[in-house]
RNA sequence: GGGGGAAUUCCCGAGCGGCCAAAGGGGGCAGACUGUAAAUCUGUUGUCACUGACUUCGGUGGUUCGAAUCCACCUUCCCCCA
């Protein structure tokens, strides 16, 4: 069978991703997929960082706006969303663009992981989490080291959250991670990628972006934005409620800390951020390099 | 003017005679990553010729076999009384 040829941009938070590929979408007839695990929500603009209609010049965009705050989200769900819009725009004959900073969502959707579909347990998860509370992490991981030995290996045992997936998925499915894992992989890609990976020559580079971009996102009423987004209850929510430029302003609503103090976390936890993505893209190889 | 307290490695902050290159946290740096991933987790962080040596705990000088830890003076900062 033919493979679909995409392109995919990634890169750091902050490193001109879309306008790159907005760029790209005008001049080879493309339209866009944002590989971005936080665009994906509804009301958060300013804080994601989402293009804005004229940023996106006439080209559509994928995967933005699709799910409301308080609805989980996951790699499983991103991988189908993708594929149907790869699919929509082939169809139109146009060249898929994907673009984003998420690599596990982007990497799932064109390395054919596939995902076997089970469904959310939360009160498995949590019974599971109390386990390692009460017993200790360590004991968790003995459990999980019991049923399935080569996946412990692998996982930290202060890991908690990825011990207790592994269990999870055994306890759910009767196979273990390692045996899952396996299976996900026999599938080949339907994908013919060509990955473009958008980075800075120097730290410094990226980390001054970061800064500037912060502040252009209080300018354009970040702060407002947050609030508004928790009254509707986002730090109660499953994933949305964890994205950096919303979490940092709890504590002041709350009183603890000033406006400053929230502005300088959000800088540094989108460095953090940065980094991470660095250290994920860095180690993949890419069809084309290009220096910021 | 009088009285009390504090100065620690990039930052905060433990230490109060040997087990201290100095806890812990932050930050920095490096890394891992198959369903919460903007999440979660790991390693490392005085210098060097690195299983050892050397220079650090405001400054100077002492006490001691031995000091970040005790003493004296100096400098700076904070608090209280005036």
């Amino acid at each position: 069978m033919e493979k679909i040829p995409v392109i995919v941009v990634v890169g750091p938070t902050a490193s001109g991703k879309s306008e790159y590929a907005i760029n790209s979408a005008i001049k080879l007839g493309g339209e866009i997929i944002s590989g971005d695990s936080m665009q994906i929500y509804r009301k958060m603009d300013i804080g994601t960082a989402k293009p804005s209609l004229e940023e996106m010049q006439g080209i559509p965009h994928h995967l933005i706006d699709v799910a409301d705050i308080s609805e989980p989200f996951s790699a499983a769900r991103f991988v189908q969303l993708a594929s149907s819009a790869i699919n929509d725009i082939v169809s139109r004959n146009k060249i898929p663009i994907i673009a984003g900073g998420t690599g596990l969502y982007i990497d799932t959707l064109i390395s054919g992981i596939s995902l076997s579909a089970t469904e959310d347990d939360p009160a498995l998860r949590e019974s599971l989490f109390k386990e390692a509370e009460e017993n200790g992490a360590e004991a968790l991981h003995e459990r999980l080291k019991s049923v399935d030995p080569e996946s412990a290996e692998g996982i930290h045992p202060n890991n908690i959250k990825r011990v207790v997936r592994a269990l999870e998925m055994f306890i759910k499915t009767g196979m273990t991670k390692t045996e899952l894992d396996k299976k996900s992989r026999e599938t080949e890609s339907i994908y013919a990628p060509h990955t473009v990976y958008i980075t800075p020559k120097e730290r410094e580079t990226i980390y001054q972006r970061i800064d500037r971009r912060v502040d252009k996102m209080f300018e354009l009423g970040l702060l407002e934005e947050a609030e508004m987004l928790d009254k509707m209850g986002l730090r109660d929510t499953p994933t949305a409620s964890q994205a950096i430029g919303y979490k940092e302003f709890y504590p002041y609503f709350d009183g603890l800390c000033d406006i400053e103090t929230v502005k300088t976390n959000i800088c540094l936890n989108t460095r953090h951020y940065a980094k991470r993505q660095l250290t994920w893209f860095n180690r993949k190889e890419a069809d084309e390099i290009i220096y910021i």
